[in-house]
DNA sequence: CGGGAATCTGTAACCTTGTTGCATTTTTCC
DNA sequence: GGAAAAATGCAACAAGGTTACAGATTCCCG
């Protein structure tokens, strides 16, 4: 395919702005797939997997590319990846959260989508239990979100 | 190797015939893997691997066998699987807990065994949040074990 | 600008873990 | 004891993560 000609990445022009400030506050070098992918994470309201991005980047980029470049950001702490039971990474801008206290996660059992519960405080931030000493929480949930369920918050009966 | 004389399991009598009750409470052929595998987890204070469980029996069943063994288990409901952030799925006995609902386990940083926290109550409870629905709840913890460091329960400095 | 050093990218390949198909063996039950 | 049902071992495949290495891109400084 033609490098000058082949289709453009799916970011406009404010995303990809903000991706090359964000690249630039790390001091990490401005590359076509890093600002495609952050420009994606920016676009996108909950975790996405490494394949989800590959797909919505139209496999552009080789999925080693995409691995290493969510590996630089998040090294980076641009980036940070959440487990979400099966056995793929899900991978989210650090914005509010970062890796070792973040928000929970609901992965939704009909449509397969993984929400972030940004409203819902990472449960038990003590710093030590019972001799165990804590340094990262993770907490994930599966359920139903509610496009899924339209009746599922009046759950009176 | 010889089966008739092939080593043991490493299981004693009294864990075999718990195994035993436990295969004939739930209707399930009693095959020596499955005594096999219910006696390494009656016996682990913790989670454990497929793989874990293969090097305890010493390789002496193929890890298709493992699986299949803890599949059938788990749908028996005398196993489930835990969530603890990697790539494996951790397995323990249905004791106190099962699948939707279990204590939080944390992974030691430095000797990489996972701990079940059963005296912290699973945090989040509500069956509905914001509109979400739950129906089933995984916490997981990355830290530093009691065996591990010594004076973490002295946190005051 | 321009060029060299540093870094990134694509291709290929490997590893771990999970999973399925099928022929053989084991268990159960009558 | 024997037939039906189920479990086991072997081979093979799938998905995702990871590494090696040669070629391309980016950066920085003169």
């Amino acid at each position: 395919m033609d490098l000058v000609n082949r289709p453009r990445d799916p970011v406009d022009t404010n995303t990809r702005t903000e991706a090359l400030n964000l690249l630039k506050a790390k001091g990490l070098y401005k590359t076509r797939a890093r600002v495609a992918v952050i420009g994606v994470l920016l676009q996108s309201d909950s975790p996405m997997s490494q394949d989800q991005i590959a797909q919505r980047l139209r496999h552009r980029y080789d999925r080693v590319t995409i691995y290493r470049t969510l590996a630089s950001l998040r090294s980076a702490g641009l980036v940070h990846r959440a487990f979400t039971g099966n056995r793929t990474w899900q991978f989210e801008l650090s914005r509010n959260c970062w890796e070792d206290q973040c928000h929970p996660h609901l992965t939704c059992s009909r449509c397969g989508k993984t929400h972030c519960l940004v409203g819902l405080e990472p449960p038990i931030a003590c710093r030590s239990y019972n001799g165990f000493v804590i340094h990262r929480q993770q907490v994930h949930f599966e359920g139903i979100c509610p496009q899924c369920s339209p009746c599922a918050h009046t759950d009176g009966h």
